[in-house]
DNA sequence: ACTTAGCAATCGGTTGAGTAGAGTGCTATT
DNA sequence: AATAGCACTCTACTCAACCGATTGCTAAGT
């Protein structure tokens, strides 16, 4: 159990090593509190004891260590009102009607990378919720169509299949099939519906069934699938923390590997509005920090995440995810 | 007009910076040709005379100057084969008809770069061949719905309108009437021709006309814009030329920007099958060589290029691109 | 019992001297 | 024209010295 005083210490040093990402000196705390630097001292000692605090050489000042940064955003962080003019950027976005979601995503998370220097991600999942639409098929030469799919929800997907001796007829009867049975099951169901009720039909009368039935299964495997973006992803070489080369080659790779990225949203606590990942609270790398949250709409839902360096602006980048979030989910 | 010796001292100090990254000295050279290392450099000082060699500092060994590079890839680059691996890897991506032709660039660059260690850009274009082939409309909901335009060589866009109070019969006389006018027209004319014949005639008969006008004029402008797409950003970071964070810094804002990209294939010698910009020739950076080269097929034509070091593997990388656009124009 | 002043000790960072090694340019010689 | 020899130059590395910031500890003060 900390003192009001260590507390209001811890709190110090965070603030201040975020700001100025060098070791705080007990001098600079005591001029903040009103007592001398060797009662500083005292307290940092005994912080540092209980692990909240480290050095990063003997005579050093004291430096968070990601048991103290979680103290600070479990106990101490205050979250101070977004700016105006922050608002207002994000706000012209949203009040885009012209732009899919997707992009709203992304262009508010780039305004948000903007900001605050961090790289921001998108987990982008087709929801649940979406239905198939309508397919419509648009032969381009004897060989290639084109497949494309709409879901109720207002998302397009289209994929050039090629047919070598497959009629057109054929194809339109598959077509009138698929629409007849599955328009209107929702995308994640529509593989398993295809497998186990249109291939056993258009098996019967298609020559090439497994071609076409392999085609369309394509469609709607992609349809469904994740969709990862990173934006901002330059910040990166912003910190200090990281301008060590072999450190932000590594990092580099880490956010092109799409496996990594994914797992993000992996152990959310849904209790929690917003989830905080402090240095190996994540799976991604020791030496970030990542604050994300889901949101869910009718049409989509997802994953949004600020990734940073562990002296990351915590409060800030908390109410900006939140903000987004509820101007999203609106 | 330099002698034999000359040019072949050129050559190997040529060669032998690329695979070293160190400057040359007149020991390292005089082991390949049959003479003193005095000899070697009475030579090297005659070629930098000419500008075609530099130094780091007073006693340092040689170093090619862009002049020097410039005269190595006119008139001593020798094209070697490319090895059988290299080969192989790209054919599965060229034979794998299902893939559409913006995949095989983007997936055959990125094998490039990853054998490389430099970074490839492709610039494309839809092409003027692309006619209008199809345009449908999918109403999503009262306010909303899809356009989904296809062309005649298989691309397909689409883009959400909302319009409100704009009634779906007003909707479907105007994709009737864009069906029956501009369907076959190029692409790159499909914007002229909505605005002189169809404005004028839907502007009578349809309320909200503006709107729904520029709705399809969107569509229209995205359909054949130019798509950017960098691949193998992060083989940046493995030359010693850019181990500069700043740089590092630099380079990357450069290969975001599109802008800059887009121009990439400005001044092209139509003449060359390959063109090569060494340092100052290209307008990206002074610090990198791009090697470049347009294609077409009847679908589509843009830009392939592959910005690294000056100090890169030239022959090799003139090889691959010639590899590459031969097989996409087959 | 808590706070403070004072002081030796520690460590990073910078500076300057010294050295080894690689490579050059020049000159005299073959 | 080519070469051997040599003085010269510059980088890169190491070592020692030193400054400044900060700590931990002790002893005195409140």
């Amino acid at each position: 159990m900390l003192t009001k005083r260590q507390e209001e210490i811890l709190k110090l040093i965070v603030i201040e090593y975020i700001k100025l990402a060098k070791p705080v000196g007990s001098k600079l705390i005591c001029d903040e509190l009103n007592c001398s630097s060797a009662t500083i001292r005292n307290e940092m000692q005994e912080l540092e004891e209980l692990g909240l605090l480290e050095k990063t050489h003997t005579s050093s000042g004291r430096v968070p260590s990601e048991k103290g940064y979680r103290y600070y955003v479990d106990n101490l962080m205050e979250l101070k009102e977004l700016n105006g003019e922050e608002v207002f950027k994000l706000q012209t976005i949203f009040n885009n009607h012209q732009l899919e979601l997707s992009d709203v995503l992304s262009e508010s998370l780039k305004i948000v990378s903007d900001m605050t220097s961090y790289t921001s991600i998108v987990l982008d999942t087709k929801s649940h919720d979406n239905k198939l639409k309508e397919i419509s098929v648009v032969p381009i030469n004897p060989e290639v169509l084109i497949v494309v799919v709409v879901t109720d929800q207002g998302y397009v997907e289209h994929k050039d299949i090629e047919l070598k001796g497959v009629s057109l007829d054929e194809i339109k009867k598959t077509v009138k099939l698929i629409n007849d049975l599955i328009i209107g099951t929702p995308i994640d169901e529509v593989s398993a519906k295809l497998e186990f009720e249109i291939k056993p039909i258009i098996s019967k009368y298609v020559k090439q069934h497994e071609i076409l039935y392999n085609a369309f299964y394509d469609v709607f495997t992609d349809i469904s699938s994740k969709n990862v973006n990173v934006v901002g992803k330059n910040n990166i070489l912003k910190h200090q923390e990281f301008n060590d080369l072999e450190k932000v080659k590594d990092i580099f790779s880490k956010l092109d590997n799409e496996e990594i990225l994914e797992n993000i949203d992996a152990n959310i606590d849904e209790n929690k509005n917003i989830n905080i990942y402090i240095g190996h609270e994540n799976s991604v790398d020791p030496d970030v920090t990542i604050i994300k949250t889901n949101y869910k709409t009718n049409k989509d839902e997802g994953t949004i995440a600020i990734i940073g360096p562990k002296r990351m602006e915590y409060s800030k980048v908390v109410n900006l995810l939140d903000y987004i979030k509820k101007q999203i989910e609106r």
